[in-house]
RNA sequence: GCCUCUGUAGCUCAGUCGGUAGAGCAGGGGACUGAAAAUCCCCGUGUCGUUGGUUCGAUUCCGACCGGAGGCA
């Protein structure tokens, strides 16, 4: 670690599992600001069903990447990653810490190890032409293609993994380059040392009456209007925003196709599920030294949390 | 009261021309280095409502009974 390596907390975890408020925590005993990891949060007007933090609680801590794009922006790793490096450099320089919170684990593992000169690709042409050859011939079609243009990347995808293999494709038709020539991400990234925090349990029914209160409350608290206001905004055709979890359950109640109870139950499932596949994900962080899985059932444990940060932030 | 339909995995349902059964969803596990709140892969024994009968053998055929839905009165 030399002296002007950017240190920063990264908190995420499971979902309703308490980043936020946590977070908040964080930044008032440390000082600090929040940057976002969040692929929903950076839409405006999407507020109950991201469980976007309060104004207030935005005034009171300055937060990068929240209300950032229109709902119908893209939004990808690529752009979160050069956003979220200038807020990094930012928050440094105002002498401030940065806690970078949210349950976009793709986010956060790659942040502190990407290249310098990470570009967005898209091409919304080429992914059209793409997605009508996969439906007109088969994703075998697709996935024999890149089988030729790069092999061991083919060896690691499932045929059936059509997103990917497409998404792989449009790389390569946009660029002329493979993914493996475009990337340059490392295992460690000599500019950062990160800590990192999990808040998770292993108590799967715990999490799941977590989330199924929490999508309640969201129901409470105005989430029809909301979605129903964005739909009149289009956010149905939108590219990224319209696959949010609490809002895309809603759309067939609103055009009469299911009823209100059970686009609930849906968006309840689907947070689930969320929760079931980010713990996975996290898992292959495990045993590393500067990660640090926090089991929120455990007593306590938001002290763990503030002592382990105090710790990392004191060492030079 | 009579008639018809129906009772199979936690849920919704297939199916067995008689040889003890299978999908979707849920649930569990996993992958994921460029769309990730996305996408994908793997995992299915359950008194086939109960009880008699026919049969070498019944969840499957027949009867009765008990649930559920509808129709006729």
């Amino acid at each position: 670690m030399s002296a002007n390596t950017i240190k920063a907390v990264a908190i995420s975890g499971q979902t309703a599992s308490g980043k936020s408020s946590v977070s908040l925590g964080l930044c008032k005993e440390f000082g600090g600001e929040i940057i976002s990891a969040d692929s929903m949060q950076v839409y405006r007007g999407m507020d109950i069903g991201t469980a976007k933090p309060s104004k207030a609680e935005q005034t009171r801590f300055k937060h990068h990447l929240i209300d950032i794009l229109d709902i119908d922006e893209p939004y990808s790793l690529a752009v979160f990653i050069s956003l979220a490096k200038a807020a990094l450099g930012e928050i440094k320089k105002a002498g401030k810490t940065s806690f970078v919170t949210g349950g976009t684990g793709l986010y956060i593992e790659r942040l502190f190890c990407a290249p310098a000169d990470l570009v967005d690709v898209r091409d919304a042409e080429i992914r059209n032409w793409l997605k009508n050859r996969a439906e007109a011939f088969g994703n075998s079609s697709l996935y024999d293609e890149l089988k030729k243009i790069d092999p061991s990347l083919a060896a690691t995808t499932h045929p059936n993994n059509i997103r990917r293999v497409s998404r792989y494709l449009e790389l390569y038709y946009a660029t002329g380059k493979t993914r493996a020539e475009l990337n340059t991400f490392s295992q460690g990234n000599a500019a950062y040392s990160p800590l990192y925090i999990f808040l998770y349990s292993k108590d799967r029914d715990y999490i799941y009456s977590r989330v199924n209160e929490r999508v309640e409350k969201m129901f409470t608290a105005g989430l029809l209007d909301e979605v129903e206001t964005l739909m009149r905004k289009g956010l149905e055709e939108t590219p990224t925003a319209s696959a949010a979890i609490g809002y895309k359950e809603l759309f067939p109640y609103f055009k009469g196709e299911r009823s209100l109870e059970t686009a609930k139950e849906e968006i309840k499932k689907s947070t689930r599920n969320y929760a079931k596949r980010q713990t996975t994900f996290f898992n292959r962080f495990r045993g590393r030294s500067e990660v640090n899985f926090i089991d929120i059932k455990d007593k306590n444990y938001e002290d763990r949390v503030f002592s382990l940060v105090g710790e990392y932030l004191q060492t030079p």
